[in-house]
Formats: structure tokens, sequence, C-alpha cells
DNA sequence: CCGCGATCCTGGGGGC
DNA sequence: TGCCCCCAGGATCGCG
């Protein structure tokens, strides 16, 4: 999510208020097919605000839909700034991947990059996002009043699942992803097996604000860059050089020089102290 | 109803 | 150099 907001705000200043003059799109499908009629349906469209809930990216259009855009795992904006009309040759080459390119009334264009085509985009209408599958079982915002510890503690106390799995859940918390999820029970000290059920109120009110501390510390970093996210302008994030145990199997760590532990967890890798982050 | 593994897809890195 | 296997910021589906 750190990613998915640093995106939002970078895009945001080139695209608000600006009329999309022509959408160019290069292929029928990312993860899901696009909508039907999809370049007519943007092009003559102003893009009134971009916001974002959980991991999704929403350009709200003067026509009453909203564009609903997920990066999946691998993809990308880019944005390129107007130039003069004989500078035109200077303009960075078309990526492999660039599947969707706007054009902006400013001049500007963004470009929606995806290798792995994991991400999607589609159009709803606004008075139906409320209820859509996409949004209507999302859990509370990590920053912010929307996620408190009272909520935690009622939801998690029916779990039977490790508290890993259960912060990874969308329907939990949204916008938690692995990373920041790893780096959360680190700080809390917690061992990602426990059961959820299990934790401790103390436990659950000491995580809370923690959670909202790494994401909030990691949107100000501009998100994590491993491999493939980077800025619009093509600036990495740097909040990767602030894991203390994500991507750091056998690494030290930082507090008491155990080496960081990798297991698997509903498929996905979970870096812990096994010393720090003891059951 | 739950929890988990498989799955979508491409590319990068390490081992041999 | 090349091949093969493993791994990846996510989320859904179908199974037991």
């Amino acid at each position: 999510m750190p990613e998915v907001e640093t995106v939002r705000r970078g895009l945001a200043p080139s695209v608000e208020g600006q009329t999309i003059t022509r959408a160019d799109i290069r292929r029928k499908d990312l993860r899901f097919p696009f909508p039907e009629r999809f370049r007519e349906r943007l092009e003559g469209r102003v893009v009134a605000s971009l916001g974002r809930r959980a991991k999704y990216l929403l350009a709200d259009l003067d026509d009453g839909e909203v564009l609903v855009m997920h990066l999946g795992m691998s993809g990308s904006f880019r944005v390129e700034e107007a130039q003069p009309a004989d500078f035109h040759h200077r303009r960075s080459r078309d990526g492999k991947h660039d599947h969707v390119v706007l054009a902006l009334s400013n001049g500007a264009s963004i470009t929606y990059n995806d290798p792995r085509r994991f991400g999607f985009m589609t159009l709803v209408p606004r008075a139906e996002i409320e209820s859509h599958a996409f949004f209507a079982e999302l859990g509370p915002e990590p920053v912010g009043n929307a996620l408190s510890a009272e909520y935690l503690v009622e939801t998690l106390a029916k779990r039977g699942s490790p508290i890993k799995a259960s912060l990874l859940d969308q329907t939990i918390i949204a916008g938690l992803g692995n990373i920041y999820v790893c780096e959360a029970l680190f700080r809390a000290q917690i061992n990602p097996t426990r059961k959820a059920g299990q934790l401790t109120s103390d436990e659950i009110a000491t995580l809370v604000p923690i959670i909202r501390e790494v994401i909030a510390e990691a949107i100000e970093a501009g998100g994590s860059s491993l491999r493939d996210h980077a800025q619009v302008s093509g600036e990495l994030g740097y909040f990767q050089h602030r894991f203390k145990v994500y991507d750091r199997e056998g690494e030290p760590c930082p507090l008491c020089g155990t080496g960081i532990a990798r297991i698997t967890q509903s498929g996905r890798s979970t870096f812990f102290c096994p010393t720090c982050q003891a059951v």
C-alpha cells in the first residue's frame, strides 16, 4: 500500500483536473479483460480526482464512472511531462510491457507498465463503488483513526490462523502487504506463527500503533523498491533500506544479533527474529 | 465457514 | 554461456 500511495501522490498533480485526450490500450486484457469500449469511455473524460482505497487507485471521472486500477505485483506508472514539439525524438522509448498510455490535455502522458500482468483496470459507476465486490468486504485502512485496537482485538479473537496470515487478510485490515506485516510483527516482537485469537489485548494494543507507524514511515520514504516498484518519476523508494527483517534471511537481528529466519506461511515468505519474536 | 495450496505471468538471480 | 529451479510488493478460487 505505501507503494500505491506513492504512485497516487506522484500521479495526482499531473492528472487531476486534466482531460484524457487519448487512451492507447495496447492489449485486450491484463489480469482481467478491459471493459467494453474502454478507450471510448476514457477519451474526453476529465479526471476530477485521484484517490486510493486499500491497494486500489481510483480515478474519479466527470461522467460518473470511476477508473479502478490495481498494480498487482509488478505494475508501475510513469509520467512524462509535456515536452516541446521539437524534443519529441528524446521522449523515452516504449517499454516492453507498456500496456496502457493515457495522453492528457496538459501535454503529459502516463504509461502503465506491468510485466506480470497481475494488475488490472476497470470502470465502475461511482454509486456502485462501495458495494462492488472489490470494496464491499475490505477492512479499515491501517493509517488514521479507522483502525482501532478494540476493533482488532474483537476481529482477531475468532481467528485460528496465524497472526501473519490474519494481518495480510484485506478484510481485516485493508492495505497491509507482506513486507509491512513482517516489519510490524518484528517491531511488536510478536511471533508470526502464533494464532491470532491467542494474542493478548495488550499485544494487539501495542501492535496497532506500530502498524500505523510502519506504514506512515514507508509512505514518507516513497515505498519499498525491491525489483519493480519505482515512483512515477522513475526514482526508487527507499524504505527497503529500513527493513529490519524483510529479505534479510541469515543477517543478524539489529536488536540481538540472532540470524533472521525465513519460513513459508500460506505460500508467502515470512521473515522474523527467532529470539526477539520467540513464541 | 475456515485455512491453505495452487494459480495467473514474466524476469532476475543463483547453482551447476 | 546456458539451462533449470526458485523466488517475487497480490488476490482469487477450489479443495478438504
